[in-house]
DNA sequence: GCAGAGGTGAGTCACTCGGCTCACCATCGG
DNA sequence: CCGATGGTGAGCCGAGTGACTCACCTCTGC
């Protein structure tokens, strides 16, 4: 992957592979796996048949360098910052919320979904680069907390998935259902900000076992 | 709809019509869309491809009718129960996860979330259908509460998405993602319940306006 | 200046699809 | 008994599809 013995022959190979698969990406998201044609890969990323038969042995490995790929642009962040768990956990949900609100997003999320019975192993990089990172951060906050005694989270793997669905089931489930659907980015940090307060007052407020 | 004159022909033509929508509610649940054609529609309904014609004009039509008549199946519930909060937040709350959890469900809303850019009036449907009354249930038992100054819940409809977001979180996502994945019975009571606890503490605890 | 890597355009192949038509058959109701 | 309703089987059509091949062209790098 890095800067390699360069081999000015294959630089231009590379270059078709890039442009194949950029078509390829937007063919695929707006228009599904079967209704995309090879031959409308080809034309539209200006290269012939051939070359994209030599670069890709299949559609299937098409679509699986595809999706990859599009995934990769999703892993750019940073680790989040240290703080309070408030702070942390606004932080997070609000990446969380902008990740899944990228249109982008969205259409792969749809395809990989409509075509998960086909790549099974798609599921993985779904979890993987989506959910699992933003995860493992808001559980690594609440654990740590927990730990000093600052919160109460008996569950933490069930406290963190709250936390994540009270975000996406407002942010995300209306984008995917509902074509160009938009939630200001006002509205967004509300919903963020309020379920960090309701998973505080939930795991900080003293234990009622009387509910 | 209800039991007209009979007429004892078109019996048979409504015995054929359901017989097709079986078949090719399965093999569209299985294959999706563009897989799915109507010669093996026609073949494994045991009909005729002319039948098939004359009783759908169109693919499309048949698709439409078969995830109607799917939804159809999923409205036999009567109203929620009376009671406190708490109590009817569960009730509604485990209805919900039992939506989501039949693999059924899970197959049609694979199937609509890949063929909403073609059928974008099926979103409508499917919130219909699927979220929007116990949404609604969610949202009268809060603002009911809320009136009666049991709790103090500013964003009804923010808080009952909460609800409904930490339970299919965690139970309808898996299950969409991971063919076949089970949450056992236990598990999803215990995720309802945990989610009306954080519910409850949030908006029936005394006010914080130092968060 | 030439070998070879890589791209190109055109074409072939076997196949499937949705849509449609037609002549013919089976059964019920008057 | 006979007409009408509805189902049947077969076949045709134009259009695409994924996969694959081959002769040819265009550059680079030695």
């Amino acid at each position: 992957m890095s800067g390699v013995v360069t081999t000015y022959h294959q630089r231009i190979a590379q270059e078709k592979r890039a442009l194949i698969v950029a078509a390829a990406t937007a063919l695929f998201l707006e228009l599904g796996y079967d209704r995309t044609s090879l031959a409308r890969i080809a034309e539209r990323s200006g290269v012939s048949r051939a070359t994209l038969f030599k670069q890709f042995p299949s559609k299937a490995a098409l679509f699986d360098a595809m999706v990859t790929e599009s995934w990769s642009t999703a892993d750019e962040e940073d680790p989040p910052p240290a703080g309070n768990v408030v702070d942390g956990l606004s932080t997070i949900g609000r990446r969380y919320a902008e990740l899944l609100s990228r249109a982008q997003m969205t259409d792969l999320f749809r395809i990989v979904i409509a075509e998960l019975p086909r790549f099974p192993e798609l599921a993985n990089a779904q979890f993987s680069h989506g959910k699992m990172p933003y995860f493992e951060s808001v559980r690594g906050y609440l654990l740590a907390e927990h730990e000093a005694g600052t919160v109460r989270v008996e569950d933490v793997d069930l406290a963190a998935t709250q936390f994540l669905g009270m975000i996406s089931n407002y942010v995300f489930w209306p984008t995917l259902l509902v074509p160009g659907w938009q939630v200001s980015a006002e509205r967004v940090a509300q919903v963020v900000d309020e379920a960090v307060r309701t998973i505080v007052a939930r795991y900080a407020a003293p234990a009622r076992s009387d509910i």
